[in-house]
DNA sequence: ATAATAACCTGAGGGC
DNA sequence: TGCCCTCAGGTTATTA
C-alpha cells in the first residue's frame, strides 16, 4: 500500500485522535508480521501518546517510556474507529484509547511491523542508516549529483534506495523520472548536475502533490477514515504500460529492474 | 564494499 | 468451479 504520502496522509488521519490520548489497551490477535510483535509493546498501556511522528515509511508513536515504531510493508492499514468494533479478517492489532476510539492495523501480507523501543527511536537498527528525507532542503541536487558519481547502477531502483533518499516507492519514482524526461535505464553516475536539479524537484512536487490528493489508492489503501486517496487520477505513466503517452501519446513501455516493474515513455525519456 | 536476487505473505485476476 | 501462473504500493537477508 504505502509510499511515503500514504504513509503520511495516515499520519495526519490518525494523529488527532491519538495525541494526549491514554492508551487503555492493546489487543494483539496475531503477533506475527515481518518481525514478531514484542511483549513490551504492551508498555504503552498507561501511557499518553506524545506525538505522533514519521520518519521515512515509519510511524512513530512516542510515549514518556518508549516508542512503537510501525510499518505499514505493503499492504498495510491504518483505521481509527469506535472500540467495540468487531474484528475482521487481518486485522492484527488494536491500539484502545481512553476516548473511546482504537487505532487497528489491517494487514493481509504481513510484511508490516509493529515494534518497541525504549530509547531515541532514530537511533533503532532500522531507522538509523536511512538517507535524507525527501522534502527537506538536505535532499537537493547537489547532494544527488554528489552521490551518484560513481554508482553504475541504473537510476530507477537507486532512488528506491533507502540509504539515498527514504520514501521513494515504485510508483513515485517512475512519475518523478518521467516528468524529469529522464530514462530510468540510464546509469546514475551519467546524471548531470542539471538533471539531478530536475529530479530532485520532481521528487519533491510529484510526493507533495500525492500527499495532498490524500495518496494513491490502487487497490486497497484507505486513510483513517476509510476514504480512497485520489492521485491516482493524476498518474502520467504507473498502471499505464501499453497506453499513450500524457505528453507526447507514443505507447509507453515497460520492464523490470530489480523486479519491479518500470513504465516509461521512450520518446520523452531520455 | 557493491550489486543482483531471493525471501517474507496473501489475494486478485487471467488463461485454460 | 478449480488449478496454475503472474503480479502487487517494501525491505532485509543472502549470494555472487
Amino acid at each position: 500500500m504505502p509510499e511515503l504520502p500514504e504513509v503520511e496522509v495516515s499520519r495526519q488521519g490518525i494523529a488527532p485522535w491519538l495525541v494526549g490520548q491514554t492508551v487503555t489497551r492493546v489487543v494483539v490477535r496475531n503477533p506475527r508480521l515481518r518481525w514478531p510483535i514484542p511483549a513490551e509493546i504492551q508498555q504503552l498501556v498507561g501511557c499518553p501518546i506524545a506525538s505522533v511522528q514519521r520518519r521515512a515509511k515509519y510511524l512513530l508513536l512516542r510515549s514518556t517510556l518508549g516508542t512503537a515504531i510501525l510499518h505499514l510493508g505493503m499492504s498495510g492499514k491504518l483505521r481509527v474507529l469506535p472500540v467495540g468494533t468487531p474484528a475482521e479478517k487481518h486485522d492484527h492489532v488494536d491500539i484502545e484509547l481512553g476516548n473511546g476510539q482504537l487505532l487497528r492495523l489491517n494487514d493481509p501480507r504481513r510484511f508490516g511491523a509493529l515494534l518497541w523501543t525504549s530509547g531515541d527511536p532514530l537511533h533503532h537498527g532500522l531507522l538509523a542508516t536511512l538517507g535524507p528525507e525527501p522534502l527537506t532542503d538536505a535532499f537537493d541536487g547537489a547532494y544527488l549529483h554528489q552521490r551518484s558519481r560513481r554508482k553504475h547502477s541504473a537510476i530507477k531502483p537507486w532512488l528506491m534506495d533507502n540509504h539515498l533518499v527514504v520514501g521513494v516507492g515504485n510508483i513515485y519514482a517512475n512519475e518523478a523520472l518521467f516528468a524529469a524526461g529522464i530514462d530510468p535505464r540510464r546509469a546514475a553516475s551519467a546524471l548531470s548536475p542539471d538533471e539531478c536539479d530536475r529530479l530532485v524537484l520532481e521528487i519533491k512536487t510529484v510526493l507533495e502533490r500525492a500527499i495532498r490528493q490524500g495518496g494513491t489508492t490502487l487497490r486497497d489503501f484507505t486513510r483513517a477514515d476509510g476514504r480512497p486517496g485520489y492521485f491516482v487520477q493524476e498518474l502520467q505513466v504507473y498502471g499505464r504500460a501499453g497506453e499513450g503517452c500524457r505528453r507526447c501519446g507514443h505507447p509507453l513501455e515497460s520492464l523490470r529492474q530489480g523486479q519491479r516493474t518500470t513504465v516509461f515513455c521512450p520518446h520523452c525519456q531520455r
